[in-house]
DNA sequence: CGCTATCTTGTAAACGTTTTCAATACAAGC
DNA sequence: GCTTGTATTGAAAACGTTTACAAGATAGCG
């Protein structure tokens, strides 16, 4: 491997020299510095980056952790932080914990030992230990932002959705439709202590809707699930159309549950959207992919993932900056799945 | 920072040997360890993967170059990697280019600063660029694999799926249920040069198959798209559903495509699959979601991407290790969306 | 010309770890 | 007791870079 002394000896000049050339500093002489370049190309001299992380202490890596990293709205947000971190300059270690706080314990750990300068967080259920080891990380001097979780820990940065305002408006545009026996498939809800998580808010909006906007609405609740996958929904969908005859409407709060939901109702023998509207929440690509094609409270996922990758890099390169608690709002996309009701 | 030094200082020993303790060398006496391992937690020591890192010349970071990260198939392979990766102890870092030579760039060259271990890449359209680099890399003594595309130089290990028997098993699964006119919608093709890319060896087995089976089949193909998404699906559905009549049954070269043909059905108001059987090809989740289910070839998407960070792990490890093309079979799912054509 | 200010460059010291080499201690065998 | 071998430890050098400091050069100014 070529170094920089194999570079200054070649352009005669000192390793400081070129190492104020490599580095795009000033004081360094026109003529001097095309001869450091000259040598530099003509060794194919490229800086150990491990030695300079090494000297400076710090990586222009960045950790992103999250839950999943296979369901589209995990790789969708992973997508936009790690593109706008790329034209930044920074690079992504990307980590996938799959709940499984071992796995993110290990990973904290790695990010802690590349010293990386800064870390993107969707929680888990937000253990103890979790608080504990972000505790830990900001005390090394690690700027840390929360996505889509809003921390309780207020000098923490994050960006989160208003769920409790969407599933708001997934229950008013239901209500406007006609429907008055609503289910609500409910996932993504923590099953131990966290009612700040994002499926309690948004079941949450959707009480609160249904009280305001018309004194005759039921709803029909699903257990409420942690978990917000395909089966998951499929599985409610079918215990609920079956077992609360009169809904013509379901509200997945999720559109993997929605999708779920659908396919409960098409095994059923129901036309959709005829005998059932459904209504999903997120966004994702897959929604606007069924048949018919989902609406659904989407989430600005992108986005979300943009401004928590800008707040992070804010805090890094100023770390006095302070916290910022960013609310973004979703909003409805109105496909084919949900109609006015007939009466 | 506690350094090293500190831990030193306190168990009353050389750095030496707390760095024999930290990295579980053998010929270090059991109180000395303990008194060492004592200093360490009373501190809060961690070693500063940094420094030894740079030290060793090697971090335990391996990256992984994908084309896109949004994709089904794409996440999951992703996915596999990376917890094959965990599990023995490498950290990933992951990179998607998005079919931008310079993004792939630029990630070739952090990942080379970073001096990893090895690379998993699944090439853009493999272009003479990134042939270069790829030689560049092993150079300097990076270890390589390619996933999902076999690459020319048969020095460096692959793990494909064999796309031609896989193209040959959908179009007998269509032959046998009596499908004549067949529509095949081709995606993921490049359109210069490589004709050994993924999509093209499935439009050869799918010929192949035509040709071996029954002296009757008329296949009516597609433009050959490049990419290979829902929105293609959709319109190349449309063209060949309303222009081609007498179809019964369309190949979609990747389940999104086939996704799409399946909504460009629904739109022109065909009943499923009643009126059209349609086929995939990848067997991701989302084949599973759509209405009817899709009958797809699926690959062992989990497999591949195990059995690629397993042989890059070989070669990290052993360098001389010699390299190794692996090829997995696709196997036929069937569900709802094809069945035997009705005379 | 002398003085000061600015620009340019080199020397050398870090950074925290791993690792080679040598030294010491201890046990075993004679 | 002496030799030999092995187990244990420490001193010190290296890894490639950045950077504080000093020193030399140059220019500006009176």
């Amino acid at each position: 491997m070529v170094t920089i002394k194999d570079v200054a000896k070649l352009a005669d000049v000192s390793i400081a020299t070129v190492s104020r050339v490599v580095n795009g500093y000033a004081h360094v002489r026109p003529e001097v510095r095309d001869a450091v370049n000259k040598a530099i190309d003509a060794l194919g001299y490229r800086r150990n980056g491990l030695a300079s992380s090494f000297r400076t202490q710090q990586s222009n890596i960045v950790g992103v952790l999250l839950r999943q990293q296979r369901t589209p709205f995990s790789s969708a947000l992973a997508y936009a932080i790690e593109t706008t971190m790329f034209d930044q300059g920074y690079r992504v270690l990307l980590c996938s914990t799959n709940g499984d706080a071992d796995r993110e314990q290990a990973y904290l750990e790695t990010m802690l030992d590349m010293r990386v300068q800064g870390i993107i967080i969707r929680p888990s259920a937000t253990t103890a230990r979790t608080v504990k080891q972000v505790s830990t990380l900001r005390e090394s001097g690690v700027s840390v932002a929360f996505v889509d979780m809003k921390p309780k820990i207020a000098s923490i940065s994050s960006v989160v959705c208003d769920n409790f305002s969407g599933g708001y408006q997934g229950m008013r545009h239901l209500i406007e439709l006609g429907h008055r026996k609503i289910g609500v498939v409910a996932g993504g809800i923590a099953q131990r202590g966290g009612s700040q998580d994002v499926g309690s808010e948004r079941v949450r909006g959707i009480r609160q809707a249904a009280h305001d906007l018309a004194d005759d609405v039921e709803i029909v609740f699903s257990h409420p699930f942690d978990t917000a996958s395909f089966e998951v929904g499929r599985e409610a969908g079918q215990a609920m159309i079956t077992g609360s005859p009169g809904i013509t409407a379901i509200f997945g709060t999720t559109d993997m549950l929605a999708i779920g939901v659908m396919h409960a109702a098409h095994a059923l023998g129901l036309e959709l959207p005829r005998d059932l509207s459904i209504l999903g929440y997120d966004g994702v690509l897959e929604s606007a992919v069924t048949f018919p094609t989902l609406s659904t409270i989407a989430q600005p996922i992108h986005e979300m993932g943009q401004i928590a990758a800008m707040t992070l890099i804010d805090h890094m390169r100023e770390a006095s900056k302070s916290p910022r608690q960013v609310v973004l709002e979703n909003t409805l996309i109105q496909r084919a799945s949900t109609i006015p009701l007939e009466i």
